[in-house]
DNA sequence: ACGACATTATACGCGCTGTCAAATGAATTT
DNA sequence: AAATTCATTTGACAGCGCGTATAATGTCGT
């Protein structure tokens, strides 16, 4: 009965390198596959791996795409947001911002899609996505709470981090680039977009020298 | 073998009757329940039939999605564009539209969010309610045609368009008002933003008294 | 009464999620 | 070397949802 002290230090790198191989089979089967033939079999199988596995590293089918979805932005987004802060005025840090969002959402847009079109269906993921979507808005308010001083948005300043955050999500990238153009060629324009709503003259836009 | 003159009239009235009395339970099932309890057993056991007479008259899943957003959309939303033609400015207009479609989403939150979920991962219903979409971005065109002679708006021209619309959807009217508050809320805050995008003056809108 | 047609009743096959119990195997301690 | 810990595997099962097939029932039209 009395447990023995257990510690395991190359036991932990062959789980958690399964975990990524998992996490990366995953990502194929979104990105290669249509949404609908996304399962549980199809990544345990691509992972060369049993789906009771995952049931044991990720839980359910939720956490799974939750966790997919962590790593994904946090390497490819939220790793990059001290590079936002680092401009000279909040123009210029949004345009910064938008250009990681618009790279991430091009470069992850398949499953992107299918996160939210599954996100739609299961309330345990729709929960799971709304508190990291909380991060985005947290960037937000830094980037307006740090620079923002002298604003004259063209909406209420009560909406504002609302607005900006609606338009920076996924969804709205997305819509404005249509079934053909790539997320990341909508950044010009919602740059444009942005600076209209945070009251910038967007003439400014001639952010080459000055 | 050679078949018969047969015209069925009240027949059909019987069977037409059949198909709103499911659509109806179709719709109540989406707004009561949450998206994941929506089964074509829900709704046949509220409509008082058997499974089967939806596959008769829907065909499938998403013929019957297809056809309960069609009935929703024409009736509480499109039947009312003269409405907004009438109006005297474009500003005025489009307040119209951003009121009708703000009422029309509020009204069937729980059914669009359904619908929008299962749209991701059924590529039929997507294909529907894609042209579906069509009628709501040649309505913005009518508009800017009509009444938007000499705008200056705040985004390049070639992209109004695209963008009004991509604001006016249901994702962005849902996504702005969070998950508390009903769509028709944002519908102020929608028209500021609007008639920013427009070019309009903003402080215009002081439409109630003042 | 007879034909046409919608609806019912019933029963499958299939794929997916989630759970359980017992066995296997490798890393770690004694 | 032997015992222990723990993830993984294996195999099976229950539940649910979609879609299909077939025969029976009912209802309207001629």
């Amino acid at each position: 009965m009395t447990p023995r002290p257990y510690n395991p230090h190359q036991r932990q790198q062959a789980v958690d390198a399964g975990r990524e191989r998992v996490l990366g089979a995953a990502r194929e089967v979104l990105r290669l596959d249509d949404v609908a033939s996304f399962s549980l079999d199809a990544v345990a199988k691509r992972a060369g791996v049993t789906r009771m596995t995952l049931y044991n590293q990720f839980g359910s089918r939720a956490g799974l795409l939750g966790e997919l979805f962590d790593t994904l932005i946090e390497r490819d987004a939220f790793s990059k947001m001290p590079s936002v802060f680092a401009q000279k005025d909040i123009g210029a840090a949004f345009d910064a911002f938008v250009g990681i969002l618009g790279k991430f959402y091009s470069d992850n847009r398949a499953v992107m899609i299918s996160l939210s079109g599954v996100a739609g269906t299961d309330p345990d993921l729709a929960e799971a996505m709304r508190s990291r979507h909380e991060r985005r808005r947290i960037g937000i308010e830094g980037i307006i709470r740090k620079m923002g001083t002298k604003l004259a948005p063209s909406v209420a300043a009560s909406e504002l981090v609302t607005t900006l955050d609606t338009l920076l999500n996924f969804a709205t990238f997305n819509a404005i680039a249509g079934p053909d153009r790539a997320p990341s060629a909508v950044v010009p324009h919602m740059r444009r977009l942005i600076r209209g709503v945070l009251g910038l003259s967007v003439a400014k836009s001639r952010t080459r020298k000055r």
